[in-house]
RNA sequence: GGGCGAUUGGCGCAGUUGGUUAGCGCGCUUCGUUCACACCGAAGAGGUCACAGGUUCGAGUCCUGUAUCGCCCA
């Protein structure tokens, strides 16, 4: 039953209309009543809600809900909620600046505090004059400005018309979050896969906080190479090239390579350092690498990751004078108590940045005859946090950490064969988890001596010494969970014993971000919250993300689902790539060339947002093109237009029309639907195996033919020339069942793509939802179609192509009757012609006769008109134009 | 330095296990049109598939090497 074709189609204001038509009708709720084999369950990438979405965020988002749209019409019952990550340093950033506040976790919770700001116009509180309060305090202030960006990403993921069910959010700091966190976290720890340890690691000193191998970033950085002596018993010199003379203070060994020939008369001596006379032996490892600089090395505790290497494996003393402020140790170290170089030490460099550290020791070089020559400039590099600019600095600490087979083979195999049993969409980004895997030098540091965070659920016992006795932590019961150590006392003690002898101390410390984001699929999915929602939905089906995040996210949560429960956290991981802006750069915002995403909704629609967005293939770089976006744009606007054309023929609202495939009798309707057949078959098997932009491809180069060539073709028939509504043709009925079927089943086709349009056209004559809909079946359309055969169509399109380019060449309307013609058919498309000659002949305005003639060898090019040549045509008067 | 991906008409991309004259869209040229669609329709021009070798009856497709670009890891 058709109930309504508007007179003029439209895209604009679908948005706003069908998403509230979605949430007021529960279209995308979960149910969840159905078990893990009919549910299809997606782990959302949580976006961080203090930064911005950008274009990227709507290409990948878009990926995903293609997917959900599609696996629901396949009955599944999709899960997919939605989460933000407001978990880290940029909201801890904003709320400082916002709210004019300080975390410090030193203090105690205050009950109703009120902030002095709301919001500072984007200016910094300087830091002096920023309120210091408790971590819960903190948390609760990020909540309450978090709330805000929440309501505009959700603003624009409805917009942009992701199919996600809203009752489901979560974010990475709720409560619900922290105590999953806090739990993942307790079972590491009762199972030993969590430990403490004092080693020396990578030092923010900007942040002032330790971070992870996954966290870093290499990047070039300028220094000069200083030629620097040691010296032999012998007097004799021995050079080595450093860039950071400012160490020599820390120098622990010198190190060559075990087959220079240099330098192996050197091995199992001693030298003494330049300036400070201190003596350490030369010894021999393989990862001093001969070409570089002297080819012999200074190693000292510890200028970078090779010195920690060296330390560890040749057991080498510890000598550090780095602190965490990133500046030398102001006291002076016992090894440097009778130095010839003590008094440089407490004059020149104890207490100062590295910086001034260095200049003072290489003026002493110079000065000493210890410098050959001048430095040299050089680019190296250097390990940068990934959101600092300053050089990280190795540091000894102690800090918790998650092993992750950095330093155990058998861990690592484990996880390398869950990399092996996950589906990565594309496959090849796999080699990147493997790489990274077995690229792992030590497990996961999962302390982060920040204030924002998840916290360690754990307290120390303060000794009777007044010592902290970290070896023996108190943990909470789950029970207990969330808890703050820094403001909660531990079951059996209270507050007031906090600090003193016999009584605790909290751990200060939060917890990686990812130590909390690699448990979103126990976070959304319930686990050890609600046991009957998680066995519905966990393992997870899909985890979409990008490709920069594998090493990250990805192998977190693997590693955290395998430490845990055995399992692989989902069966398939989808990675989209990266938005590349016109000049094939990466799109960021420091380059000035984002765009932002609701505009481009706002202007282009979100159907041809979304429709550029699926062109591209999973794993593929695409490039910002908006020439793309309005080809998407004139699909949608098609759909709306060829619908409505379609459903006219019956007489438009109020008709009455049956997909009745046995009503479907002409030769060319069943040959359309058995193109159609194949193009489910087709957009089906593409979508299966996550190839989103095939399914796509196939679906709209069909829908185009179709209303060029098709619906040309079947025009006057549909209209039923002369007869009245009361009595319809045989030919008549078949053409307009056809149109429709053909309709009903595209439509479904491209719902997952353009959901706008579709549901526009669906709710014109269908009931329920295009996107509740059941995902189209080929069997009922090839059973239609019977023996018919889909080349027929595109044999008759040729045909009626044939004659339009008479029209064109001779520069006349296509209106323009022809008195008659005669065609050369290639003879694989005769019968094709032949059957559809009286639509071929009413599509073209053939008046007179049209004759079919077997094409000879040669005549005729297939890439024209299908080798169809117009032998010969008479062209009658053109139309008389209607007087206006 | 190692790894992964890319390189196809001016631009953006397809090209499935090697099989005739390499496709699509945008843009371009010419023409048409107000009875689905000007956010339109029709017809047309435009490519030695980055380069060099090799395998094969046959290579855009497979192998080797080179170059350029992007990303990841040292």
């Amino acid at each position: 039953m058709v109930r309504e074709v508007p007179e003029k189609v439209s895209l604009d204001g679908l948005e706003e209309r069908y998403d509230e038509r979605w949430t007021q009708d529960g279209t995308f709720a979960f149910d969840r009543s159905k078990t893990r084999e009919q549910v299809f369950s997606i782990d959302t990438p949580p976006p961080t809600v203090s930064g911005s979405l950008h274009v990227g965020h709507v290409f990948s988002y878009t990926h995903t809900d293609v997917v959900a749209r599609y696996k629901r019409m396949r009955g599944l019952e999709v899960f997919y909620p939605m989460g933000w990550d407001d978990n880290g340093l940029p909201t801890e950033r904003r709320v400082q600046n916002y709210f004019g506040v300080r975390c410090d976790p030193s203090l105690p919770y205050t009950e109703g505090f009120e902030p002095p700001h709301q919001g500072t116009d984007g200016k910094n509180v300087k830091p002096g004059d920023q309120v210091p309060i408790s971590r819960r305090n903190f948390i609760e202030l990020c909540e309450r400005l978090t709330a805000d960006d929440e309501r505009l990403f959700e603003e624009l993921w409805r917009r942009l018309g992701l199919s996600v069910d809203w009752a489901q959010t979560y974010q990475t700091i709720d409560a619900t979050s922290r105590a999953t966190a806090q739990r993942a976290f307790l079972r590491n720890l009762a199972r030993g896969e969590a430990y403490q340890a004092e080693a020396p690691g990578l030092w923010d000193v900007t942040f002032q906080t330790a971070v992870a191998q996954a966290e870093l970033e290499a990047r070039d950085y300028p220094g000069f190479f200083h030629k620097v002596a040691f010296h032999r018993p012998d007097g004799e010199k021995v050079y080595i090239e450093t860039t950071r003379p400012e160490l020599i203070p820390a120098a622990v060994a010198l190190i060559a390579h075990p087959d220079d020939e240099r330098y192996r008369h050197l091995f199992g001596t001693t030298v003494t350092s330049p300036l400070f006379g201190i003596e350490i032996p030369v010894v021999a490892h393989t990862a001093a690498e001969p070409d570089k600089g002297a080819g012999i090395a200074m190693c000292c505790t510890f200028g970078d990751l090779t010195d920690v290497q060296w330390w560890r494996e040749l057991q080498l003393p510890t000598r550090s004078v780095v602190q965490r402020d990133g500046r030398i140790t102001a006291e002076t170290p016992e090894w440097l108590a009778d130095s010839p170089g003590r008094a440089l030490f407490e004059e020149s460099v104890a207490g100062k940045t590295t910086f001034s550290a260095r200049t003072a020791i290489v003026d002493a070089l110079r000065e000493a005859g210890d410098l050959d020559g001048e430095p040299v400039s050089t680019q190296r590099k250097a390990n940068f946090y990934e959101k600092g600019d300053k050089p990280l600095e190795i540091v000894t600490s102690r800090q918790w950490y998650i092993r992750n087979g950095g330093r155990d083979a058998t861990l690592r195999d484990e996880l390398l064969a869950r990399g092996k049993e996950l589906d990565f969409h594309p496959d090849f980004m796999r080699v990147r988890y493997e790489n990274w895997v077995g690229g792992l030098n030590g497990d996961w540091l999962i302390s982060r001596q920040r204030f924002f965070g998840v916290a360690i659920p754990l307290w120390y016992p303060v000794l009777p010494s007044g010592e902290v006795d970290h070896d023996n932590p108190i943990a909470p019961s789950e029970a207990e969970l969330p808890v703050d150590p820094t403001s909660q006392a531990p079951a059996g003690y209270t507050e007031d014993q906090r600090g003193v002898p016999g009584g605790f101390v909290g751990d200060a410390d939060v917890m990686d971000t990812w130590a909390t984001s690699s448990l979103t699929p126990q976070i959304v999915g319930g686990w050890e919250r609600d046991a009957d929602l998680f066995e519905r939905v966990f393992p997870m089906d899909l985890r979409p993300q990008g490709q920069d995040i594998i090493r990250t996210w990805l192998f977190a949560t693997v590693v955290r689902a395998h430490l845990e429960s055995g399992v692989l956290p989902w069966k398939n991981a989808a990675i989209s790539g990266w938005i590349l802006d016109p000049d094939r750069k990466k799109m960021s915002k420091s380059k000035g060339n984002v765009v932002t995403p609701m505009d481009l909704l706002v202007e282009h629609g979100s159907d041809a947002v979304r429709y550029w967005a699926a062109a591209a293939r999973l794993g593929t770089d695409a490039a910002f093109e908006v020439g793309q976006m309005k080809i998407g744009r004139r699909l949608a606007i098609k759909v709306l237009n060829a619908s409505k054309f379609a459903l006219s023929f019956g007489g438009g609202a109020g008709s009455v029309i049956e997909l009745d495939g046995t009503k479907v009798t002409q030769p060319l309707d069943r040959a359309m639907l058995a193109g159609l057949a194949a193009v489910v078959e087709q957009a089906t098997q593409a979508l299966e195996t996550y190839d989103h932009t095939r399914a796509l491809e196939v679906t709209e180069t069909f829908f185009w033919t179709f209303c060029d060539d098709y619906l040309e073709l079947v025009k006057d028939r549909a209209y039923g020339a002369g007869a009245d509504s009361a009595e319809v043709s045989a030919e008549t009925e078949s053409a307009r069942t056809a149109l429709a079927v053909a309709l009903d089943v595209m439509l479904r086709l491209l719902a997952p793509f353009i959901p706008f349009a579709t549901e526009e056209v669906w709710s014109w004559w269908r009931e329920g939802s295009v996107h509740r809909a059941p995902w189209p079946d080929p069997l009922p359309l090839r059973a239609v179609a019977g023996d018919a055969y889909a080349g027929d169509l595109t044999a008759a399109g040729h045909a009626l192509a044939a004659l339009r380019k008479v029209k064109s060449e001779a520069k006349v309307s296509m209106r323009t009757p022809i008195l008659g013609a005669e065609l050369a058919v290639p003879a694989t498309a005769l019968p094709g012609v032949t059957t559809a000659i009286e639509d071929v002949k009413a599509a073209g305005r053939v008046t007179g006769e049209l004759t079919l003639a077997e094409a000879a060898e040669g005549q005729g090019d297939a890439a024209v008109q299908g080798g169809i040549v117009v032998t010969s045509s008479e062209l009658g008067e053109p139309e008389a134009r209607k007087k206006g």
